[in-house]
DNA sequence: GCGCACACCGCCCTCTGCTGGTTCAAT
DNA sequence: AATTGAACCAGCAGAGGGCGGTGTGCGC
């Protein structure tokens, strides 16, 4: 309900409720209520600007609209401060908008599902997320985003040169995104209360980056050591093999003339070169005098 | 009644950061 | 060959800056 002192603002209020739009745009037919908005409104015609920033290039329609820029960009003063934080603005919209982030209050609800937003921008945006729109496209690839700063970051990173890189300071990793970094850090360098065990040896971690390092100065360990002789391996079943040649122990017997072999492989080899009448030996033959050799030895 | 100053709404933009799917190299 | 896990990547939402436009209070 609209009350005023003065008959004059009351009458001006009323022509809001009219169609009544006496002022008319010369150049474009365009009507309106107040001799003011039609001014305002060739001005944009004209490109008449009255009001010009005394610190920069910009100039402005109203009065107002320079004050406010003046306020963000040279003076920085924000009359409109927060009561529940240190945050300031220029205009009192957006500090009515920032409040919103400390109630938890979504007015702007989304027909299609249960998504509701501060403000109306946002909604629109998510909006796209149902509708499928992508306005963004990238000119080199014309690969299409559904937000702007999605394809500024493609492009950055596929099509730019000197592309940012975001160095790991407990590690030399390298990593394309701020954010993925983040995930970097909290993946292999963030303490872990749960143990994590080495896989070689008896060592325990609670830092993942850590616990890889450690693992790889296991990598050419020859962990499996002979009792009887200075013999060392990497792999236990290599080992196994190995302690036949103390013991004597030949477990693979020929079927066809019972000689026996420490390893399976051997007696195959045997087998095949004996007793297979399909076997047909691989002969090497020398580049240089053509003479043949049943291994391949290299000069 | 006019015009200035200010309040207010709305629109669009950028920057930021999280998330989950994909890719690819190491195991 | 299959599995694993770290980096890559696009999608998406949160927060805030900046400006266009309109309505209102009030001095002249």
């Amino acid at each position: 309900m609209y009350t005023s002192s003065r008959i004059s603002s009351f009458n001006r209020h009323m022509k809001i409720h009219t169609a009544e739009k006496p002022h008319m745009c010369h150049l474009c037919l365009k009507a309106f209520r107040t001799v003011t908005l039609l001014r305002n409104h060739v001005n944009t015609h004209t490109g008449t600007r009255p009001y010009k920033c005394g610190d920069c290039d910009m100039a402005f329609v109203t009065s107002g609209e320079l004050v406010r820029h003046r306020r963000y960009k040279h003076t920085h003063e924000k009359p409109f401060k927060c009561s529940m934080c240190k945050y300031a603005s220029v205009e009192a919209s957006k500090l009515k908008r920032h409040i919103r982030s400390h109630t938890g209050e979504r007015p702007f609800q989304c027909l299609l599902c249960s998504y509701a937003s501060k403000d109306t921008y946002k909604l629109k945006r998510h909006m796209r997320t149902h509708s499928g729109e992508k306005p963004y496209e990238c000119h080199v690839c014309h690969a299409r985003f559904t937000q702007s700063g999605t394809m500024k970051i493609h492009i950055l990173q596929k099509h730019s040169e000197n592309v940012p890189k975001y160095q790991c300071p407990h590690c030399d990793t390298i990593i394309a995104r701020k954010s993925d970094l983040r995930v970097h850090l909290s993946n292999l360098h963030t303490y872990k209360a749960m143990e994590m065990k080495c896989h070689y040896c008896s060592s325990v971690f609670h830092e993942r980056y850590a616990l890889i390092q450690h693992q790889k100065t296991h990598k050419n360990e020859k962990r499996f050591k002979c009792e009887h002789c200075s013999y060392a391996c990497k792999q236990e079943r290599h080992m196994t093999v190995h302690i036949r040649t103390h013991t004597g122990e030949k477990p693979f017997t020929c079927l066809s003339c019972n000689k026996c072999f420490r390893q399976k492989q051997l007696l195959n080899v045997h087998f095949k070169k004996y007793h297979d009448t399909n076997f047909i030996p691989t002969v090497y033959e020398c580049p240089k005098c053509g003479k043949g050799f049943s291994r391949w030895a290299p000069y």
